[in-house]
DNA sequence: TGTACATCAGTGAACGCGCGTTCACTGATGTAC
DNA sequence: TGTACATCAGTGAACGCGCGTTCACTGATGTAC
C-alpha cells in the first residue's frame, strides 16, 4: 500500500481504473444530484455506469466508501468555488470579499442541493464521516477566517465589546482559536464564529423551506441580511449590497 | 366527515381507536428518536404496537401521513417548551427572554437530535410537508417576534440603522411582515429574521458536527453566541450569561 | 521476442433482508327496529 | 330487552420491489525470466 501512482508509467490498466473510478463518482453525483442521498444506492450507481453491481466493489469497498467520496468531492466543490470567487475581489475591499463569500455559498448551494444536504443537513444516518472529510470540510471557514485576519490586521475590524464573563472552557476553547486566529479579540471570534453559522443558517432556511411564505424576494433578502452580518462581525457596512446577483436568484 | 368527535358520547369503540392512535404515534416517536427518519418504517412502527402491518393503515393511510404526525408533534413539542420556558420569564426582561427561547431550543434539540432533524435537518427525500405542518412550525417565531414587538413598544429596542437601498420585492416582503410585526423598523426585522436563522443554524452546527475540533464547550459558547445575537437585533446584551443552564449541557 | 504464471476486472447467480401496500377473511362492536 | 344487519379492527398471506454484499468463475492485462 505505499503511494499508488507515485513512480512513474502507469500501466494502461491502472489509467483505465482511474478513470471509471472517476465515472463511479461522476455517475454516484448525478444520482445524488438528481435523487437525493437516500436513493444513492451502489446499485444503482452501477447501472448507471452500465457495470453489473458486484463490479463496483472493484472500485469502492462499500456504499460507506463511496459516500465518503462524494463528501469530499462536495466539500472541494463548494471550497473551490468560494475561493475562486473570493480572490477576484480587491484584497482590501474586506466586506466584499465577505459578501462574495456569502453570495458563492447560497449560489452553490441552491444549484447543487442535494449536496448541500449532504454536508450540511442531517447527518446520513448509519454513517460516521472520517478523518478524510476534514480538510475539505474547513476551506469555506479558512477563506472567511483570513478575510477577517487581513481585515484585523489592516485595522479594518471594528473590535467588539469583550464578553463580560467568559466561562474557564470557553476561555480554553478560544486561546486555542486564537492561536490560528492571529490576535484577532475574543468577542470578535465568537461572533465570527456565530456569523459563520447564520450564513449556513440562512441558506438552510431558505432551501429547506422554512422562509416560506415569509420570504419571497430571497436573494435581495439574502444579501441585506449577510451586509447585517457584516457589519455585526465588526466589518464596515458594504456599500453595494444589491449589485446585480452573480447568478442563480429565484 | 363532519367533525369526529365532536357530539357528546364518543362510543367505545371510539374511545380505543383515539388510544391506539396516540399508542403507534408514540411508538413510531421512539423509532424516531432512536433509529432516526430514514429507519422509521410502517412494519417497525406495526411490530413495535404487536400489530401486523397492515393493521396500522386503519389509523393512518399511508406512511407519509404517519411522517406528517410526527412532523407537527415534533413542532409542537418543541413549540410548547419554548412557549413554557418563555412565560416563567419576567415580561420586562427582554434579553432574558432572548435568551431563555433560544437555550430552550438547545436544549430542546440536544435531548431530541432526531426529532430535530426531522423538522430542521435535509427534508425527508420525496416527502412533500402539507399545510398542516405550517401552524404548529410557526410557534417558536412567534414568540420571539412577540418578544421584539413587546421590547420596541416599551421603547427598548434599539433601532438598526436602515438598509441603504432596499430592492422592491424585498420592500413588499419587509412590508406584510411590518403588518404582523408592528411597527418595528425594516432594518430591524431583517436582522431579526438573520437571527432567527442564525440560531438554529448554531444549534445544527453544534448538532451535526460542524463544530467538532473548534467549540469544545458548546453551551457555555452558545450562550455567549446568543447574547451577542441579542444585542446585534437590538436589545440589551443579556447580563447573567452563564447563569446555571437549565439543564443537559455537555 | 516469447512463454508461464500472477494479478486483476468484470460476470452472473445467489444470499437474506426489509420495505409499502393490497386483499379477502373473521370476529367483534355498534345501530335500528 | 332482543334480534338482524351494518360497520369496523385486526389477521395473515401475498405482491413486487430494491437493497448491500459474497462468491466462484472467466478472460484479459501485466510481470519475470
Amino acid at each position: 500500500m505505499v503511494d499508488d501512482a507515485a513512480m512513474a508509467p502507469p500501466t494502461a490498466r491502472a489509467r483505465v481504473r482511474a478513470e471509471l473510478t472517476q465515472e463511479i463518482l461522476e455517475a454516484a453525483r448525478g444520482q445524488l444530484a438528481e435523487h437525493g442521498s437516500a436513493a444513492l444506492s451502489l446499485r444503482a450507481v452501477a447501472r448507471e455506469v452500465g457495470m453489473v453491481s458486484s463490479a463496483v466493489y472493484r472500485y469502492f469497498p462499500s456504499r460507506d466508501d463511496l459516500l465518503t467520496a462524494l463528501i469530499v468531492k462536495a466539500y472541494d466543490s463548494l471550497g473551490a468555488a468560494v475561493e475562486t470567487a473570493e480572490r477576484r475581489v480587491k484584497r482590501t475591499a474586506y466586506s466584499d470579499r465577505w459578501m462574495s463569500v456569502c453570495r458563492t455559498v447560497r449560489t452553490w448551494a441552491l444549484a447543487h442541493p442535494h449536496e448541500y444536504s449532504l454536508i450540511y443537513g442531517s447527518p446520513v444516518p448509519g454513517y460516521k464521516a472520517p478523518v478524510t472529510t476534514i480538510g475539505p470540510a474547513t476551506r469555506v471557514a479558512l477563506v472567511l477566517m483570513q478575510l477577517l485576519i487581513d481585515a484585523h490586521e489592516d485595522q479594518q475590524l471594528r473590535p467588539a465589546p469583550p464578553i463580560p464573563s467568559v466561562h474557564k472552557a470557553l476561555a480554553a476553547d478560544l486561546e486555542r482559536l486564537g492561536d490560528t486566529f492571529a490576535d484577532v479579540p475574543e468577542a470578535t471570534i465568537v461572533k465570527a464564529l456565530t456569523a459563520w453559522a447564520a450564513i449556513y443558517g440562512t441558506v438552510s432556511f431558505e432551501l429547506f423551506g422554512q422562509f416560506h411564505n415569509v420570504i419571497a424576494a430571497n436573494s435581495q433578502f439574502f444579501d441585506a441580511a449577510m451586509s447585517q452580518l457584516a457589519e455585526f462581525v465588526g466589518l464596515a457596512a458594504p456599500a453595494n449590497i444589491n449589485r446585480k446577483p452573480r447568478s442563480g436568484n429565484l
